[in-house]
DNA sequence: GAGCCTTTGAAGCCG
DNA sequence: CGGCTTCAAAGGCTC
């Protein structure tokens, strides 16, 4: 959980602690300072400076975009933010933003009958804490109970089907759903999907999970359904970000939306991305509470293998920013400075200042 | 119609 | 243990 681990007593803004950090060991610190003039401080400062325009800037983010037409199109602002639709939190009774596709964590009921067994606090972690546990299920003497422990998690109050809003798509079809999408304890949740593929979800969402003419399924004797994986913070809030951004800039391609939606990502504040994690770790804990047996493996191989390349490309990237991440202990929200081979928190201007500055570094990113 | 694209985070696998 | 891979959502697009 890199984000919440930036780090021990770091600042409250990046600002102040970023520092052009490079790879010593690989010889470009030396080529770095001597070839300049210019300190690692120097620049740092410089960029540092920098750091909030570029925030602010968010239209930098359509760089990421590939189509002219998105450019052109995406023109909202760097975050709107929320509140834009307010349903009561799930799990802490607060307020918080949604959309017309909800998280498959929220109950359509006050507050979640699991909270109270949960060991974490309900605050957002505090700034320059220590990293939260990614799962603290796995830490030694905390109790994690069978589903047995667990009963009723989603039974609803007497009045609650006639309580759900129309927004809380996944609680109303579960009824539906019939035995394969409920749970061995009886609980009907939206992780546990018929294994068709694709269109799962969409199907789940129209209440269509049950094929119309039972051709299909009366032959063949039920497929063992398919327990997706618990959503992670981001994915938590790209489903409810996305219509909002779908609204705001028109565009409906998801590769093109999702880039926009990991900009906007990076641009929140730490305690707007807590609750996020707040969310998913919850989330997270109540898929064990409810699937002690599943495991991530058990999907793996149902979606075919990205072709090689490209995917190794794309990892190669990530990998370099995450070894340096982690390395100096540096939050994700510090971004990959390809070229010279540091991270900071930048943004284009500052790439742009920075292969100004220092022209002889930015070369391509085989070295590393 | 299957798979790709694109994002971040979590978890599994492997050396 | 570090690095890499896969999957999670989404919907337009390509082959």
């Amino acid at each position: 959980m890199p984000q919440l681990g930036s780090g021990g007593g770091d600042d409250d803004e990046f600002g102040a602690d970023d520092e052009m950090i490079s790879f010593k060991d690989e010889g470009e610190q030396d080529e770095k300072s001597q070839g300049s003039g210019f300190t690692e401080r120097d620049l740092a400062e410089v960029k540092s400076s920098l750091v909030n325009e570029s925030e602010i800037n968010q239209n930098q983010s359509l760089r990421l975009i590939s189509k002219p037409q998105d450019r052109e199109i995406y023109k909202g602002p760097a975050f709107s933010g929320y509140p834009f639709l307010m349903l009561p939190d799930p799990y802490n009774g607060s307020m918080s933003p949604s959309s017309n596709k909800v998280s498959v964590v929220q109950q359509p009921h006050g507050m979640h009958s699991l909270t109270s067994l949960l060991p974490y606090s309900s605050e957002p972690f505090s700034t320059g804490s220590a990293p939260l546990p990614a799962d603290l299920s796995t830490k030694p003497g905390i109790h994690r109970p069978s589903s047995q422990d667990i009963p009723g998690f989603y039974s609803l109050p007497p009045s609650g089907a006639g309580q759900i809003p129309p927004s809380m798509g996944w609680f109303p079809h579960s009824f539906i759903l019939g035995a394969s999408s409920m749970h061995p304890t009886g609980i009907p949740h939206p992780a546990i999907v018929p294994p068709t593929g694709k269109h799962e979800e969409e199907q789940y969402d129209k209440n269509t999970y049950m094929k119309p003419d039972s051709e299909g399924r009366r032959e063949k004797e039920p497929k063992k359904p398919v327990i997706k994986k618990p959503l992670n913070a981001f994915m938590l809030y790209m489903k409810e970000m996305r219509a909002k951004v779908i609204a705001e800039c028109t565009l409906k391609e998801s590769a093109a939306i999702n880039q926009i939606l990991g900009r906007k990502w990076h641009a929140l504040s730490r305690e707007e991305q807590a609750k996020y994690y707040e969310q998913a770790r919850k989330e997270r804990q109540l898929h064990m509470q409810l699937y002690p047996s599943w495991s991530a493996r058990d999907n793996y191989g149902k979606k075919k293998k990205r072709k090689r390349e490209k995917q190794q490309d794309s990892n190669s990237e990530r990998n370099s920013a995450m070894r340096c991440r982690a390395r100096f202990g540096l939050s994700q929200q510090t971004e990959w400075c390809a070229p010279c081979r540091c991270v900071l928190r930048v943004e284009l201007p500052v790439l742009r200042l920075c292969r100004f500055l220092f022209p002889t570094l930015h070369r391509p990113l085989t070295a590393t």
